[in-house]
DNA sequence: CGCTATATTTAGTAAATGATGAATCTACCG
DNA sequence: CGGTAGATTCATCATTTACTAAATATAGCG
Protein backbone atom coordinates (compact mmCIF):
# COMPACT_ATOMS: atom_id res chain seq x y z
CA UNK A 1 0.00 0.00 0.00
CA UNK A 2 2.18 2.76 -1.21
CA UNK A 3 1.82 5.92 0.52
CA UNK A 4 2.59 8.55 -2.31
CA UNK A 5 0.16 6.45 -4.56
CA UNK A 6 -2.67 6.72 -2.10
CA UNK A 7 -1.83 10.28 -1.90
CA UNK A 8 -2.44 10.67 -5.37
CA UNK A 9 -5.25 9.09 -5.75
CA UNK A 10 -7.12 10.85 -2.80
CA UNK A 11 -6.10 14.50 -4.28
CA UNK A 12 -7.00 13.25 -7.74
CA UNK A 13 -10.45 11.90 -6.49
CA UNK A 14 -10.53 15.33 -4.53
CA UNK A 15 -9.93 17.42 -7.60
CA UNK A 16 -12.42 15.70 -9.68
CA UNK A 17 -15.20 15.39 -7.39
CA UNK A 18 -14.87 19.29 -7.28
CA UNK A 19 -15.75 19.38 -10.47
CA UNK A 20 -19.43 18.12 -9.26
CA UNK A 21 -19.42 21.35 -6.95
CA UNK A 22 -18.37 19.30 -4.01
CA UNK A 23 -15.92 20.90 -1.54
CA UNK A 24 -12.54 19.60 -2.12
CA UNK A 25 -11.80 18.73 1.37
CA UNK A 26 -14.71 16.57 0.93
CA UNK A 27 -13.84 15.12 -2.11
CA UNK A 28 -10.33 14.26 -0.62
CA UNK A 29 -11.60 12.62 2.37
CA UNK A 30 -13.96 10.44 0.46
CA UNK A 31 -11.31 9.32 -1.64
CA UNK A 32 -9.08 8.31 1.41
CA UNK A 33 -12.55 6.30 2.87
CA UNK A 34 -12.84 4.40 -0.92
CA UNK A 35 -9.04 3.31 -0.32
CA UNK A 36 -9.29 2.46 3.15
CA UNK A 37 -10.41 -1.04 4.27
CA UNK A 38 -12.13 -0.61 7.22
CA UNK A 39 -13.94 2.07 9.37
CA UNK A 40 -11.97 4.88 10.39
CA UNK A 41 -12.01 7.86 12.99
CA UNK A 42 -12.34 11.58 11.69
CA UNK A 43 -9.18 11.94 14.12
CA UNK A 44 -7.49 9.36 11.67
CA UNK A 45 -8.81 11.43 8.29
CA UNK A 46 -7.77 14.82 10.09
CA UNK A 47 -3.99 13.48 10.27
CA UNK A 48 -3.95 11.71 7.18
CA UNK A 49 -5.05 14.68 5.56
CA UNK A 50 -3.39 17.27 7.63
CA UNK A 51 -6.73 18.85 7.45
CA UNK A 52 -8.65 20.65 10.70
CA UNK A 53 -10.57 18.47 12.68
CA UNK A 54 -13.25 21.05 11.64
CA UNK A 55 -12.87 20.64 8.52
CA UNK A 56 -13.19 16.98 8.30
CA UNK A 57 -16.12 17.39 10.46
CA UNK A 58 -18.04 19.21 8.04
CA UNK A 59 -16.60 17.43 5.36
CA UNK A 60 -17.85 13.69 6.81
CA UNK A 61 -21.23 15.47 7.77
CA UNK A 62 -21.36 16.04 3.82
CA UNK A 63 -20.68 12.81 2.32
CA UNK A 64 -23.31 11.33 5.02
CA UNK A 65 -25.93 13.56 3.63
CA UNK A 66 -24.72 13.20 0.15
CA UNK A 67 -25.42 9.39 0.75
CA UNK A 68 -21.51 9.23 0.03
CA UNK A 69 -20.04 7.73 3.67
CA UNK A 70 -21.44 6.56 6.33
CA UNK A 71 -21.30 7.37 10.17
CA UNK A 72 -21.29 4.40 12.37
CA UNK A 73 -21.88 5.79 16.53
CA UNK A 74 -20.23 3.74 18.83
CA UNK A 75 -21.32 2.05 21.93
CA UNK A 76 -19.79 3.55 24.69
CA UNK A 77 -18.04 6.34 23.34
CA UNK A 78 -18.30 9.33 21.57
CA UNK A 79 -16.22 8.81 18.72
CA UNK A 80 -17.54 7.93 15.22
CA UNK A 81 -16.06 6.17 12.57
CA UNK A 82 -16.83 6.45 9.18
CA UNK A 83 -16.72 4.07 5.90
CA UNK A 84 -17.72 4.75 1.91
CA UNK A 85 -20.76 3.73 0.82
CA UNK A 86 -20.47 2.17 -2.81
CA UNK A 87 -23.37 4.35 -3.50
CA UNK A 88 -22.38 7.48 -5.62
CA UNK A 89 -25.72 7.36 -7.18
CA UNK A 90 -26.62 10.18 -4.87
CA UNK A 91 -24.44 12.43 -7.26
CA UNK A 92 -25.76 11.52 -10.51
CA UNK A 93 -28.71 11.91 -8.92
CA UNK A 94 -28.67 15.14 -8.18
CA UNK A 95 -27.39 15.95 -11.18
CA UNK A 96 -30.47 14.78 -12.80
CA UNK A 97 -32.34 16.64 -10.22
CA UNK A 98 -30.43 19.69 -11.93
CA UNK A 99 -31.67 18.66 -15.10
CA UNK A 100 -34.81 18.18 -14.72
CA UNK A 101 -35.16 21.78 -13.42
CA UNK A 102 -33.51 22.60 -16.44
CA UNK A 103 -35.97 20.96 -18.42
CA UNK A 104 -38.81 22.83 -16.82
CA UNK A 105 -37.10 25.85 -17.19
CA UNK A 106 -36.42 25.91 -21.03
CA UNK A 107 -40.21 24.28 -21.63
CA UNK A 108 -41.60 27.38 -19.59
CA UNK A 109 -39.38 29.48 -22.45
CA UNK A 110 -40.73 28.02 -25.25
CA UNK A 111 -44.12 29.79 -24.76
CA UNK A 112 -41.56 32.66 -25.07
CA UNK A 113 -40.73 31.77 -28.49
CA UNK A 114 -42.80 32.51 -31.35
CA UNK A 115 -42.51 29.25 -33.96
CA UNK A 116 -39.75 29.10 -36.51
CA UNK A 117 -36.36 28.23 -35.90
CA UNK A 118 -35.81 29.87 -32.46
CA UNK A 119 -38.26 27.26 -31.08
CA UNK A 120 -36.81 24.51 -32.96
CA UNK A 121 -33.79 25.04 -31.60
CA UNK A 122 -35.08 24.98 -27.95
CA UNK A 123 -37.10 21.88 -28.60
CA UNK A 124 -34.37 20.31 -29.66
CA UNK A 125 -32.21 21.28 -26.22
CA UNK A 126 -35.34 20.03 -24.34
CA UNK A 127 -35.30 16.65 -26.23
CA UNK A 128 -32.09 16.07 -26.14
CA UNK A 129 -31.56 16.95 -22.04
CA UNK A 130 -34.75 15.05 -21.30
CA UNK A 131 -33.55 11.75 -23.28
CA UNK A 132 -30.37 12.37 -21.55
CA UNK A 133 -31.77 12.51 -18.02
CA UNK A 134 -34.47 10.02 -18.87
CA UNK A 135 -31.74 6.96 -19.69
CA UNK A 136 -29.38 8.07 -16.87
CA UNK A 137 -32.72 6.99 -14.36
CA UNK A 138 -32.69 3.94 -16.29
CA UNK A 139 -29.28 2.82 -15.65
CA UNK A 140 -29.86 4.09 -11.81
CA UNK A 141 -32.98 2.25 -11.55
CA UNK A 142 -31.37 -0.74 -13.10
CA UNK A 143 -28.44 -0.40 -10.81
CA UNK A 144 -30.57 -0.43 -7.47
CA UNK A 145 -31.63 -4.02 -8.21
CA UNK B 1 -43.00 38.80 -25.55
CA UNK B 2 -43.49 39.13 -21.56
CA UNK B 3 -40.20 41.34 -20.77
CA UNK B 4 -40.32 39.88 -17.35
CA UNK B 5 -41.32 36.39 -18.51
CA UNK B 6 -38.00 36.97 -20.10
CA UNK B 7 -36.51 38.21 -17.91
CA UNK B 8 -37.15 34.93 -15.48
CA UNK B 9 -36.27 32.84 -18.21
CA UNK B 10 -33.13 33.89 -18.12
CA UNK B 11 -32.16 34.61 -14.80
CA UNK B 12 -32.95 30.57 -13.94
CA UNK B 13 -31.05 29.53 -17.52
CA UNK B 14 -28.37 31.12 -15.74
CA UNK B 15 -28.62 29.71 -12.55
CA UNK B 16 -29.15 26.37 -13.49
CA UNK B 17 -26.02 26.46 -16.07
CA UNK B 18 -23.67 27.79 -13.31
CA UNK B 19 -24.32 24.62 -11.63
CA UNK B 20 -22.45 23.00 -14.45
CA UNK B 21 -19.78 25.01 -13.94
CA UNK B 22 -20.34 28.13 -15.82
CA UNK B 23 -19.99 31.26 -14.57
CA UNK B 24 -23.63 32.38 -14.25
CA UNK B 25 -23.46 35.69 -16.56
CA UNK B 26 -22.36 33.21 -19.12
CA UNK B 27 -25.39 31.47 -18.55
CA UNK B 28 -27.94 34.20 -18.59
CA UNK B 29 -26.55 34.96 -21.99
CA UNK B 30 -27.05 31.84 -22.96
CA UNK B 31 -30.73 31.92 -22.00
CA UNK B 32 -30.82 35.28 -24.05
CA UNK B 33 -29.97 33.70 -27.04
CA UNK B 34 -32.15 30.94 -26.61
CA UNK B 35 -35.39 33.25 -26.75
CA UNK B 36 -33.96 35.72 -29.17
CA UNK B 37 -35.11 35.14 -32.65
CA UNK B 38 -32.44 36.52 -34.40
CA UNK B 39 -28.70 37.11 -34.29
CA UNK B 40 -28.01 39.67 -31.95
CA UNK B 41 -25.05 42.00 -31.08
CA UNK B 42 -22.99 42.29 -27.89
CA UNK B 43 -24.13 45.57 -27.18
CA UNK B 44 -27.81 44.93 -27.30
CA UNK B 45 -27.02 41.95 -24.77
CA UNK B 46 -25.01 44.16 -22.94
CA UNK B 47 -27.95 46.53 -22.32
CA UNK B 48 -30.71 43.86 -22.06
CA UNK B 49 -28.92 42.03 -19.14
CA UNK B 50 -27.13 45.03 -17.79
CA UNK B 51 -23.95 42.97 -17.80
CA UNK B 52 -20.50 45.38 -18.84
CA UNK B 53 -19.37 44.83 -22.53
CA UNK B 54 -16.52 43.32 -21.16
CA UNK B 55 -17.93 40.53 -19.06
CA UNK B 56 -20.59 40.04 -22.92
CA UNK B 57 -17.41 40.08 -24.70
CA UNK B 58 -15.78 37.14 -22.55
CA UNK B 59 -18.85 35.72 -22.20
CA UNK B 60 -19.65 35.56 -25.75
CA UNK B 61 -15.93 33.84 -26.30
CA UNK B 62 -16.77 30.97 -23.72
CA UNK B 63 -20.00 29.92 -25.20
CA UNK B 64 -18.72 29.85 -28.58
CA UNK B 65 -15.67 27.96 -27.56
CA UNK B 66 -18.55 25.33 -25.84
CA UNK B 67 -20.12 25.26 -28.76
CA UNK B 68 -23.35 26.90 -27.54
CA UNK B 69 -23.33 30.39 -29.89
CA UNK B 70 -22.21 30.90 -32.89
CA UNK B 71 -20.24 34.16 -33.65
CA UNK B 72 -21.00 35.69 -37.14
CA UNK B 73 -18.27 38.50 -37.98
CA UNK B 74 -20.29 41.09 -40.44
CA UNK B 75 -18.74 41.81 -43.51
CA UNK B 76 -18.25 45.41 -43.78
CA UNK B 77 -18.26 46.42 -39.80
CA UNK B 78 -16.80 45.39 -36.98
CA UNK B 79 -19.53 44.22 -35.40
CA UNK B 80 -20.10 40.82 -34.10
CA UNK B 81 -23.56 39.08 -33.83
CA UNK B 82 -23.90 36.18 -32.02
CA UNK B 83 -26.83 33.42 -31.97
CA UNK B 84 -27.66 29.80 -29.52
CA UNK B 85 -26.83 27.04 -31.44
CA UNK B 86 -29.17 24.25 -30.95
CA UNK B 87 -25.87 21.74 -29.73
CA UNK B 88 -25.96 22.03 -26.00
CA UNK B 89 -24.36 18.64 -26.32
CA UNK B 90 -20.87 19.82 -25.43
CA UNK B 91 -22.02 20.05 -21.85
CA UNK B 92 -23.06 16.73 -21.86
CA UNK B 93 -19.46 15.85 -23.37
CA UNK B 94 -17.58 17.90 -20.86
CA UNK B 95 -19.54 16.33 -18.52
CA UNK B 96 -18.91 12.80 -19.87
CA UNK B 97 -14.94 13.35 -19.90
CA UNK B 98 -14.54 14.51 -16.68
CA UNK B 99 -16.94 11.29 -15.32
CA UNK B 100 -14.20 9.37 -17.76
CA UNK B 101 -11.34 10.77 -16.29
CA UNK B 102 -12.94 9.93 -12.46
CA UNK B 103 -13.17 6.50 -13.58
CA UNK B 104 -9.87 6.33 -14.86
CA UNK B 105 -8.38 7.56 -10.88
CA UNK B 106 -10.76 5.01 -9.44
CA UNK B 107 -9.58 2.08 -11.57
CA UNK B 108 -5.96 3.08 -10.72
CA UNK B 109 -7.06 2.95 -7.23
CA UNK B 110 -8.28 -0.76 -7.22
CA UNK B 111 -4.79 -1.84 -7.22
CA UNK B 112 -4.47 0.15 -4.10
CA UNK B 113 -7.00 -2.16 -2.18
CA UNK B 114 -6.94 -5.79 -1.11
CA UNK B 115 -8.99 -8.01 -2.47
CA UNK B 116 -12.17 -8.06 0.02
CA UNK B 117 -15.17 -5.67 0.70
CA UNK B 118 -13.34 -2.21 -0.07
CA UNK B 119 -12.48 -3.51 -3.15
CA UNK B 120 -16.11 -4.27 -4.52
CA UNK B 121 -16.99 -1.41 -3.00
CA UNK B 122 -15.00 0.35 -5.49
CA UNK B 123 -15.68 -1.78 -8.38
CA UNK B 124 -19.42 -1.07 -8.01
CA UNK B 125 -19.65 2.58 -7.86
CA UNK B 126 -16.94 1.90 -11.07
CA UNK B 127 -19.56 -0.19 -12.90
CA UNK B 128 -22.11 2.72 -12.19
CA UNK B 129 -20.43 5.71 -13.62
CA UNK B 130 -19.08 3.39 -16.66
CA UNK B 131 -22.40 1.99 -17.54
CA UNK B 132 -23.77 5.81 -16.63
CA UNK B 133 -21.50 7.45 -19.55
CA UNK B 134 -21.56 4.89 -21.93
CA UNK B 135 -25.61 4.99 -22.43
CA UNK B 136 -24.80 8.80 -22.09
CA UNK B 137 -22.33 8.52 -24.99
CA UNK B 138 -25.01 6.63 -26.78
CA UNK B 139 -27.50 8.80 -26.42
CA UNK B 140 -25.04 11.60 -27.72
CA UNK B 141 -23.97 9.48 -30.70
CA UNK B 142 -27.52 8.96 -31.71
CA UNK B 143 -28.61 13.00 -31.36
CA UNK B 144 -25.79 13.97 -33.49
CA UNK B 145 -27.59 11.94 -36.33
C1' DC C 1 -3.83 59.03 -42.56
C1' DG C 2 -6.88 60.25 -38.90
C1' DC C 3 -11.67 59.20 -37.00
C1' DT C 4 -15.15 56.28 -35.43
C1' DA C 5 -17.18 52.17 -34.03
C1' DT C 6 -16.54 48.13 -32.11
C1' DA C 7 -14.17 44.28 -29.60
C1' DT C 8 -10.63 42.77 -26.29
C1' DT C 9 -7.57 43.07 -22.51
C1' DT C 10 -6.18 44.44 -18.02
C1' DA C 11 -6.15 46.06 -13.35
C1' DG C 12 -8.80 46.51 -9.64
C1' DT C 13 -12.73 45.27 -6.60
C1' DA C 14 -16.34 42.91 -4.35
C1' DA C 15 -18.51 38.69 -3.07
C1' DA C 16 -18.47 33.89 -2.25
C1' DT C 17 -16.45 29.94 -0.39
C1' DG C 18 -13.44 26.93 2.01
C1' DA C 19 -10.41 26.06 5.58
C1' DT C 20 -8.60 26.97 10.20
C1' DG C 21 -8.36 27.19 15.28
C1' DA C 22 -10.61 28.19 19.25
C1' DA C 23 -14.60 27.87 21.83
C1' DT C 24 -18.46 25.21 22.84
C1' DC C 25 -21.15 21.44 23.43
C1' DT C 26 -22.27 16.56 24.84
C1' DA C 27 -21.79 11.83 25.99
C1' DC C 28 -19.51 8.70 28.74
C1' DC C 29 -16.86 7.25 32.90
C1' DG C 30 -14.68 7.64 37.44
C1' DC D 1 -21.00 15.48 39.75
C1' DG D 2 -16.61 16.58 37.68
C1' DG D 3 -13.53 15.47 34.17
C1' DT D 4 -12.31 13.93 29.74
C1' DA D 5 -12.58 12.52 24.99
C1' DG D 6 -14.44 13.40 21.45
C1' DA D 7 -17.55 16.13 17.80
C1' DT D 8 -19.55 20.47 16.33
C1' DT D 9 -20.04 25.32 15.75
C1' DC D 10 -18.42 29.91 15.04
C1' DA D 11 -15.65 33.82 13.93
C1' DT D 12 -12.08 34.87 11.07
C1' DC D 13 -8.81 34.68 7.35
C1' DA D 14 -7.34 33.67 2.76
C1' DT D 15 -8.28 32.43 -1.81
C1' DT D 16 -10.71 32.38 -5.78
C1' DT D 17 -13.63 34.19 -9.17
C1' DA D 18 -16.66 37.08 -11.64
C1' DC D 19 -17.63 41.44 -12.76
C1' DT D 20 -16.76 46.42 -13.77
C1' DA D 21 -14.58 50.23 -15.83
C1' DA D 22 -11.00 52.01 -18.21
C1' DA D 23 -7.40 51.45 -21.44
C1' DT D 24 -6.00 49.45 -25.56
C1' DA D 25 -6.29 47.40 -29.94
C1' DT D 26 -8.20 46.91 -34.58
C1' DA D 27 -11.13 47.23 -38.56
C1' DG D 28 -13.48 50.04 -41.64
C1' DC D 29 -14.40 54.59 -43.70
C1' DG D 30 -13.86 59.30 -45.00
Amino acid sequence: MSASRRRAFVTSVGDLLASWNLPHATGRVYGLLLVTEEPTSLDAIAAELELSKGAVSTAVRQLDSWGLAKVIPQPGSRRLLVEATGGIESLLEASHSRARTLIAALRDGETLVSPGPAQDRLRDVIGLFAGYVDVGSEILDRYRR
